[in-house]
DNA sequence: GCAATTATGTTTACACTGTCTACACTTGTG
DNA sequence: CACAAGTGTAGACAGTGTAAACATAATTGC
């Protein structure tokens, strides 16, 4: 540490993070198109150049943050089966209201996971991190399935048709296209209440 | 006519549909992120700046080509309809299909057309022609519904289930996180019909 | 017919972007 | 304590969106 008190360190010790930190609050703020490496790097209080010390370029930036949203998106959905009741049917609308939630809040960010222009490149760790979220589904719906609640197929046919509803709910909230404030914030999660249950019932008689 | 022949004209004659055609090539080509407004000119043989005689800006451009998709999608998804049989839920899986198909044609246009980066503004005549694909299959529930195949709730719900089962599942295929070339193109069609029939039949025993 | 007006393209210019290269400072390691 | 590696800075470059001034073609009013 040679830097005077009040002077600004040469070295930041953790701009790694703090690129994280400011991207995402760009990115909440003005989405990802107009997300510049230059004003991370200003946010972040450090050269245009710095960031290029931590990520190979904008689109690696992209990936982690994106990396670190699919991370908390499982998380949220673990958490919300963890705390449901032990009826499979409940897990499974919970975890949806979870992942709709968890999007709707960030819903920049969102899109940088899901909008497939991120991630082209088989980065390992963020597949494994998207691929997290499924499995945390597939072990509600695995469990609806043994205990008999859920139809006897296979578990992964049928927690696809979970995840692509809810998921294209997400699409169409974060998108403008659903009433994603319908009457508050109640208003979301009774709206994926309502949808969940109606896949989980059916559209026929 | 003053141009001598062999020499190109100094007005393009129909720049706005050679521009838009251009952009959708650009598009598909290498998607919308780093589809810049000059290689559309370019394209399209005019200089950079032409293309501000017909749109505000870049993402009036984008509009205008993400209203194109909605036009079409709108179509197919009649089209699809008016072949299935009479039977309300064939027709509903055959316009799924359609649904899906189309954007997996397009993955580009699609992920612009519901990416939520365009339209921020009231653009009348694009919601307008997005609400018409709404408003297709929202026909097609309301047939089932009065015909007694479908549960017997508002129309709008249950479209709205159709809708985002869907949509989630173009979603996930177009960012690459579904195997949308699952043993060819048919494979595509059967996995939707899966997930259709499943979104009908219910996950419940 | 033909001038005036409007519509449509071109050129030039500017601020901003991602990224590269050369350099400066700091920190750890022998 | 030298020196190598890591981290941040400064400057440069090509490419971008967009605005302004200008050029040409098509249209309109007489």
């Amino acid at each position: 540490m040679t830097h005077p008190k009040g002077a600004q360190p040469y070295h930041h010790g953790d701009l790694r993070n703090a690129l994280l930190l400011a991207a995402e609050q760009l990115l909440a703020e003005q989405g990802a198109a107009s997300l510049s490496l230059r004003a991370v790097a200003k946010r972040a209080g450090v050269s245009h150049a710095a960031p290029y010390r931590h990520f190979r370029d904008r689109a690696a930036l992209l990936r982690a943050l994106a990396q670190g949203g699919f991370e908390r998106l499982a998380g949220a959905i673990e958490l919300a089966a963890g705390n449901a009741s032990q009826n499979p049917e409940q897990k499974l609308v919970e975890a949806g209201v979870a992942y709709v939630r968890q999007a709707v809040e960030r819903p920049a960010l969102t899109r940088l996971m899901f909008g497939g222009s991120v991630m082209v490149e088989d980065d390992a760790a963020y597949r494994q991190a998207s691929a997290a979220a499924f499995e945390a589904l597939l072990k509600i719906i695995g469990e609806g399935v043994a205990a008999g609640v859920f139809r006897a197929r296979d578990p992964r046919e049928l927690a696809l048709v979970a995840w692509t509803s809810m998921h294209g709910m997400t699409m169409l909230m974060t998108a403008g296209l659903l009433d994603s404030n319908a009457s508050g914030n109640g208003g979301i999660d009774d709206q994926v209440r309502s949808i969940a249950r109606n896949v989980i019932y059916g559209l026929s008689k």
